[in-house]
RNA sequence: CGGGGCGUAGCGCAGUUGGCAGCGCACCGCGUUUGGGACGCGGGGGUCGGCGGUUCAAGUCCGCCCGCCCCGACCA
């Protein structure tokens, strides 16, 4: 046992840490707050871009490439955005040996250079809607960080939309939020509410937010995508315009979303056990590991051999690997695909040749209890079913988890205990203010005004006691 | 930036009153093992975070600096 992590009961953060490092996910850079991302990580985040891209491009989107370096001036153009961002830009002063005349930013996000883009693009109502995203990295010199979830240096997709109408705009926001609701529920196995920020929190430049805000193991939550409606704040900023059908010249609306390596963040703390990852299936950068076990050479031949004609059966349909190393026993090779969150294991030796079975062990019930012999004989689509089962109970264990956790505290003194370790479901009068002094004595903050909610009429706010606007969910957040 | 912790082999650590730089794991070789974290024997590997000082002698004492992690304020 001397890989053993901390239990997630007894120092959840520090399970959460090591891990990141021991599953091989991300290692920590040599520059603060940096991380590099893995092969494992990485194949798991390529598998989350593919499965997104795949639904931008059905909603009619393509993807393109912008610059990494902004011209600081590109930031004082729009107030709200300059305020929120000026504080975490990266700025690059000199090049080429000389200070530059102008100091550029490294992109923290994109709506700027952009939207200056956008202005030389757009002249006539038969331009719109123009539908871009863009796969990249950007860095926010945020204080504090943590693998995945708040590093320097990060990497997303950003989309960037401008629309004729502000009724079009919202409708993209809105589609958009449903493309990564459905993402986090059908790939990643993640329940999500989907919701509105309320005006401290949300994005700055923006109209309006709206987040996919997710429980952790822990019961903090963690805002796990966003897509924003930004009015015509960018395109006032930039001189976005156009002339519509009366040739008349018109400002556009534009929206963005983005999702980033803190979805990886999410998938850990939603799923993962003491045991280390669990990986939902259809993002499991191995969906099958075969652990072959032998004790003569002429064993290892013969079951190596039936472990590698599975293997390729099962390869036009999942992505398996054959564990055939040599130097280690079946015994550490169990635990170290469990720590590494494969969804299902498959384990062939003597016995199973002897009868025509393997062992097939499911990693959301580990140890011997998630085992069971099953023939070889229709395999796949054994494991198919087991896949397709495995993804629906951490679905509904982390529904179920996220239910058991979330509180409709009757007043203050109980909303303070409940805020301690779930989620609050409280009415609220829509003071910033009183949000505030919410967030100072608990360190809950609102996370989402819920687009399926219940309505406020008649109730009192949970803190003031004035009448409340919004029923949402309060908690304290990654 | 405030509080805490730490910097010695790839990782985790020990190093007493200043006196040959060590242990466990990992790694390499050979052999035996292999159905829930195997074992034996033999090996390789060091700018003790950096700079300066005290001393015959510094991982150890003194000063300065740097870095990382954790907890807070800020944030996807």
């Amino acid at each position: 046992m001397s890989n053993a992590l901390p239990s997630r009961s007894e120092n959840f953060a520090e399970w959460y840490n090591q891990l990141v490092l021991k599953a091989e996910l991300a290692d920590y850079a040599p520059v603060r707050g940096c991380m590099v991302v893995r092969p494992y990580g990485w194949a798991l985040w390529e598998n989350i871009k593919d499965a997104l891209d795949k639904r931008f491009k059905e909603t009619g989107h393509v993807n393109a490439a912008f610059p990494l370096l902004i011209p600081m001036s590109f930031f004082e153009k729009e107030k709200e955005h300059v305020e929120g961002f000026s504080p975490e830009l990266a700025v690059v002063t000199h090049g080429g040996g000389e200070a530059l005349a102008e100091p550029l930013a490294v992109r923290p996000t994109s709506e700027t250079i952009i939207g200056y883009m956008y202005a030389k693009w757009i002249k006539s109502w038969r331009d719109l809607p123009v539908l871009i995203n863009q796969w990249g990295n950007v860095v926010r010199w945020e204080l504090r960080t943590k693998l995945f979830l708040r590093t320097l240096e990060f990497y997303w997709q950003e989309g960037h939309t401008a629309h004729a109408t502000a009724e079009e705009a919202e409708e993209e926001t809105r589609r958009m939020l449903d493309v990564y609701t459905d993402f986090a529920i059908n790939e990643a196995a993640v329940p999500v509410v989907p919701g509105v920020k309320t005006e401290s929190e949300k994005f700055a430049g923006a109209v309006r937010s709206y987040t996919i805000e997710a429980m952790m193991g822990d019961t903090k939550a963690l805002q796990a995508g966003t897509s924003h409606f930004l009015g015509q704040n960018f395109a006032k900023a930039f001189n976005i315009q156009y002339l519509d059908k009366n040739n008349e010249l018109q400002y556009v609306w534009t929206t963005s979303w983005g999702l980033s390596t803190r979805f990886i963040g999410a998938i850990i703390m939603t799923h993962g056990d003491d045991k280390g990852l669990v990986l939902p299936p259809r993002l499991a950068p191995i969906q099958v590991v075969i652990v072959p076990i032998y004790k003569s050479d002429a064993q290892r031949a013969e079951v190596l051999e039936a472990a590698d004609r599975i293997r390729r059966a099962l390869a036009s349909r999942f992505r398996v690997k054959l564990d055939d190393r040599d130097n280690l026993t079946p015994g550490y090779k169990f635990n170290d695909w469990e720590l590494r969150g494969v969804p299902v294991r498959v384990e062939i030796g003597p016995r199973d040749l002897a009868k025509g079975t393997v062992a097939l062990a499911r990693r959301d019930k580990p140890g011997r209890e998630g085992k069971t012999f099953v023939p070889q004989e229709g395999l796949a689509e054994t494991i198919a079913q087991l896949l397709d089962d495995i993804h629906h109970s951490l679905y509904q264990r982390a529904l179920a988890f996220r239910k058991a956790h979330t509180h409709e505290p009757k007043g203050f003194d109980e909303f303070k205990e409940v805020v301690q370790n779930g989620w609050a479901y409280a009415p609220w009068c829509g003071d910033p203010e009183c949000e505030a002094h919410i967030k100072a004595e608990t360190k809950a903050t609102t996370r989402c005004i819920p687009l399926e909610g219940e309505s406020a009429e008649g109730q009192k706010c949970i803190y003031c006691g004035k009448p409340a606007k919004h029923k949402l969910y309060f908690a304290r957040a990654y």
